[in-house]
DNA sequence: CTAATTTATCGAACCGGTTCGATAAGAATG
DNA sequence: CATTCTTATCGAACCGGTTCGATAAATTAG
């Protein structure tokens, strides 16, 4: 009620029941310790004053605190938000915190939460890597942080890693594509720095290697993962002399740009162009044409980076895990961009 | 580097620059106490060996942190997402990380992060009310934490609000649609329990009866800001046996499961029914007919909530800042969802 | 019913900072 | 050069918990 609130503290909680500052401790972290009664008095104390321990208090003491960190660039994406809410999720069920330090792709900031994160010591990192997070991976893991990595492999970082199957991702997409009679298909690619979007280019180009496609360079264009960027590209791409029937997009923003892009070009999905993409699309069932897709279950991938993560927060200092990974397989869920051609 | 890592403290920095411990604290603390020789001193000693302060040991012993929280039911919609991102975005600039809490609009949740948020000793709190945390948004005001609350204004509880102005959101859409010869306007409206909703339900309510139009009361839909209830809603409201020749929809759910609702029916819109919609829908621009719709600036207003809370924060114990308001006129921007009818 | 043993509670130290009153070192003054 | 007045640095206490070794209480054995 009143503003300026006075905490209770367990020297008052014990004070109330009687026993030792030590004891009404322990009432918290070993109650098997005690009496049934004295436990029993304890916590009624406790509840009567309102005592909630100080976990600045707690950390300070033990070394631990119930804070992991989730980095990731934005929350512009629906994806990422999709993210750190799957991340948050399963932090809370295991009484924790996830403090989310959104670095927005630039480096002064990412130092300054680096810096931030050091200080609440925090000791565990789910980290979703944007464009040029490469170095900033290296430097989180030389805080000496442990850390999970979603999306993303890092060169010479053996972490955790989990992710989809990028190299089947676009392989799905394009044999679909195959299958209904499409030759010339193009990619709008993601950003060639970044190792999911050299798997899902390989996915791509591998797939029509095996059948028997030659791939124009022309057909390939750099999106980078951006909305923008990819609108540019995809008309350049459009634009060339031999134009595909089809495009393969690297993720939603990609796909988003792309077809703004037909939109300008005045080409009709999937009449003139079929369009498959990764990763789904916010309101894909209000858009036409609904974009054939394979999803990404984002937010079981998050609670799955952060059971791994808690794996090592637990795991005995001695215990080197060695690093996991997994690459889940993606779905393909049709839509209406996509049409068969003679 | 090493997995098991040893964070160095202010008392080593002391050794290694030759000054008490508590000299070296007065070099973060206070610099201007120190002589320049010996704060350089302290502070090469500190960048050598990797200082950073225990944010719990600074907790503790000044009572202080450099924690707030935002509270709002989850991030699926993207308009949450983005009001997190904008307090976060402000919080960090203030030195502060906010910590998002998900409350999923469960009681049982909702008091496991009041504890922890308790423990933590947050003194400020961002709250986005959801259905029913009415209450909750008193038992929060109940332990002391100060608190803005966005978008909602709850009974007797006196603390800042920031949000749109609900009634003239509704009215310039209801007005709009009256100046494009519509008579016949309905109202998907959204949750009741929640003051947004009302006052969005009285600006639609109120401009109609300005026009000299008598509202059916079978116009009216509860789509409780909720998506699969606005579908169903929105059917029930076009079945009836004189169905309104255009639509106001309450926020972007509502909007997402009515357009949905007029597919279904078979009806085209803005052929069939005009649509105007209080908040905009992600990817609008892939979508057809483009909603008209009032935007709500969240990201922008998530930083004045933020703001206003550290000024509180910030304020003297003694000094008590009345309550502020702020109710933010929206913008029409025009799609291509409403139609001049005859 | 006392001794031995187990179990429950206690007191004190500690975690890593900040802060305050005390002291030492410089600077200013006579 | 001694004295006073600033200013810079120091030592110790404290914040609110946890934990460990010591002590008291309860239980069991003799």
């Amino acid at each position: 009620m009143s503003a300026r609130h006075k905490h209770a503290t367990i020297a008052e909680v014990a004070k109330r029941a009687g026993v030792a500052k030590s004891t009404a401790s322990l009432a918290f972290t070993s109650p098997e310790r005690l009496r049934f009664q004295t436990l029993e008095r304890v916590k009624q104390a406790a509840s009567e004053i309102g005592y909630a321990p100080n976990a600045a208090a707690q950390s300070l003491k033990t070394g631990r605190n119930n804070l992991i960190g989730v980095i990731i660039s934005d929350m512009r994406n629906p994806h990422n938000s999709a993210f750190v809410a799957g991340v948050q999720g399963a932090a809370l069920e295991r009484g924790h915190f996830a403090i989310a330090g959104l670095s927005d792709d630039d480096s002064e900031r990412e130092t300054k939460l680096l810096n931030r994160f050091n200080s609440l010591r925090i000791r565990g990192i789910v980290l979703m890597p944007s464009r040029d997070s490469e170095d900033y991976a290296r430097r989180i893991a030389g805080t000496g942080a442990l850390m999970v990595i979603y999306d993303q492999k890092i060169e010479g970082l053996d972490c955790d890693h989990v992710g989809l199957d990028n190299v089947l991702a676009t392989s799905i997409l394009t044999r679909h594509l195959i299958g209904l009679g499409h030759r010339r298909i193009g990619h709008v690619a993601g950003c060639r720095s970044m190792w999911s979007a050299r798997q899902r280019l390989d996915g791509y180009a591998g797939t029509m290697r095996e059948a028997g496609i030659s791939v124009d360079p022309a057909w390939i264009a750099d999106g980078e993962y951006n909305r923008d960027l990819s609108y540019q590209a995809a008309i350049r791409l459009m634009r060339g002399p031999t134009p595909p029937t089809a495009l393969v997009t690297a993720n939603n923003d990609t796909t988003i740009g792309t077809m703004l892009a037909l939109r300008t070009l005045g080409l009709d999905c999937p009449r003139d162009v079929s369009l498959a993409s990764v990763d789904t699309i916010a309101n894909n069932e209000l858009i036409t044409p609904q974009v054939t897709a394979v999803s990404q279950p984002v937010e079981d991938l998050a609670r799955l980076c952060t059971e791994w993560l808690f794996d090592r927060l637990d795991a005995e200092p001695g215990a080197a895990l060695p690093p996991r990974e997994v690459m889940l397989a993606p779905k393909l869920i049709m839509g209406t961009s996509t049409r068969r051609i003679d």
